[in-house]
RNA sequence: GGUCCCAUCGUCUAGUGGCCUAGGAUAUCGGCCUCUCACGCCGAAGACACGGGUUCGAGUCCCGUUGGGACUACCA
């Protein structure tokens, strides 16, 4: 059995893409469990929308996601002379031939076309004149024009095409650099690919795909395409559709495994697992799991996944992650040690770094500001003997963890015959700022002694006062 | 318009003719836990688009209808 090779092919005229990282994935996947080789294709053959900081910005979301290729990138402007001697072969056999319309011409032909209901298609006017190449001349593939061509497609099953409905389609652009349908199939076919695994957007190219390869008389490789990922108005995903890129994800706080994880079970299953490990996904992923419908985006089921993987993460590998996001919000540095400590006690209560940044304040600031509403309702002048007597308590506080504040806070409410709830709603508004925080002993265990105490003392002033 | 694809809870999906009184996840709602908020746990509501066949039996096979989508370039 020969060995699987696959490619992903992005054209860099953009960012990488929700849809193109999860083909990327698939064909990831589906190398790395039949222990095949990837390989990484440019396709910039459109010379005019192609641009370096696209590849740069593809190469670094591959890079991000962790989907690594064992060749390339391989760029196909940099192929110009393979394609060049397929497309003699194809001229000398007589099933490709010069053409001298204009677009300009063919554009007229269309509209009038269109305009009469009819199918606008090239109407082969040069088909059988023997023009040789010239200025502003493309060259074309001839076209069977009768018979079926057969996709036996590994998700979908067979389509069948008929090639009557199929037009002479233009090889060789007029300034000698060859279209997608041709550079792909020669490519293809150069670099062994067994498996083209790609969006179902690309069905309909591949008849006349197929038709090239067998005018070349080489054998076809397996066709699967996938369903296509939709926004939620149900229309193919695009820039309208919100954050789109993959590296906007990055952005937005999203851990790569967790766009992984969301990604591969858009479209594929493993009976009703939700969550699987790189190793998992390596170990079951197979086509015939893929489904043949297309699955609309939904970032609420995504925000849920990136939470798990923020929780399933230790707290100090999260450290150099959240990092960037602390100093956007131009916080101080703190030792990775303190960071980890209080990303601990956000972890289950935040659903994305930059959420868990901004819950980060308080630990991060010297001193807290009050929600109003929260300072108004809590911090009232019936708590400052409580909190009197909490301070003390404190202060005396050998050992300063968990436990032992627990206890010195139960000690303090049963003395003044209160519920805990009683002093620990104020004691969070005089720590934090806000009614919503961590567990308060959890968070004072983080910020420690002297900043409680100090936070705990003003508290008492601002009541005072 | 033409060609092609698709059709199970709002969404992602399990289901490959009897295991389906249709399962899981998410989102929603309710309860428990509890120092707040989360997490977690328990529970509720929620789907086989429609119509014909085939079959002893259809979510599962076939046909049609409807609905949605893709493509229709000297873009990929």
């Amino acid at each position: 059995m020969q060995p699987i090779i696959t490619r992903f092919p992005p054209s860099p005229t953009g960012f990488l893409h929700i849809g193109g990282a999860r083909t990327a994935l698939f064909n990831w996947l589906f190398t790395r469990h039949h222990g095949g080789r990837f390989i990484l294709r440019i396709e910039d053959t459109d010379v005019v929308r192609s641009t370096e900081d696209a590849i740069k910005a593809i190469l670094d979301a591959m890079e991000w996601l962790g989907l690594d290729w064992d060749e390339g990138p391989y760029f196909q402007t940099q192929r110009l002379a393979i394609y060049r001697e397929y497309l003699n072969r194809l001229l000398e056999r007589g099933h490709a031939y010069y053409c001298e319309c204009t677009p300009a011409a063919l554009e007229e032909h269309r509209q009038a076309a269109l305009a009469q209901g009819r199918k606008p298609k090239y109407d082969g006017r040069c088909r059988d004149r023997g023009l040789g190449p010239g200025p502003n001349r493309v060259i074309r593939f001839r076209c069977p024009q009768l018979g079926t061509t057969v996709l036996n497609d590994l998700i979908k099953g067979p389509i069948l095409f008929d090639n009557a409905e199929l037009d002479d389609l233009v090889l060789e652009r007029s300034d000698g650099i060859p279209t997608y349908n041709f550079a792909v199939v020669i490519d293809d076919i150069t670099m062994n690919i067994t498996h083209v695994i790609r969006g179902d957007d690309h069905v309909p190219n591949t008849p006349r795909q197929i038709l090239i390869y067998q005018a070349l008389d080489v054998p076809l490789p397996s066709f699967a395409h996938v369903p296509m990922i939709l926004g939620q108005d149900r229309a193919k995903l695009s820039k309208r559709h919100g954050a789109t890129s993959v590296m906007a994800y990055k952005e937005m706080g999203y851990l790569p495994e967790a766009l992984i994880n969301y990604l591969v079970r858009l479209g594929w299953s493993h009976g009703d697992q939700e969550i699987f490990s790189r190793e998992e996904l390596i170990q079951h992923f197979s086509l015939e799991n893929v489904g043949k419908s297309p699955s609309v985006f939904d970032p609420e089921k995504f925000i849920w996944l990136n939470a798990h993987y923020l929780r399933a993460r230790s707290a100090e590998s999260l450290v150099p992650l959240l990092e960037p996001f602390l100093a956007a919000r131009e916080h101080p540095k703190k030792p990775a040690e303190y960071l980890a400590k209080a990303i601990r006690t956000l972890q289950p209560r935040t659903h994305d770094l930059v959420e868990m940044a901004d819950a980060m304040n308080f630990y991060m600031v010297q001193d807290v500001s009050y929600d109003p509403a929260a300072a108004k309702k809590f911090l009232t002048p019936n708590m400052i003997e409580p909190f009197k007597k909490l301070i003390a308590s404190l202060e005396s506080l050998e050992l300063f963890n968990e436990a032992n504040l627990e206890s010195a806070f139960h000690g303090v409410v049963s003395e003044m015959g209160l519920k805990l709830g009683k002093v620990a709603q104020p004691a969070r508004v005089a720590l934090t700022g806000s009614t919503v925080s961590p567990g308060l002993f959890e968070i004072i265990d983080v910020l420690g002694k002297e900043a409680v105490l100090r936070r705990l003392r003003k508290a008492v002033e601002y009541m005072s006062g």
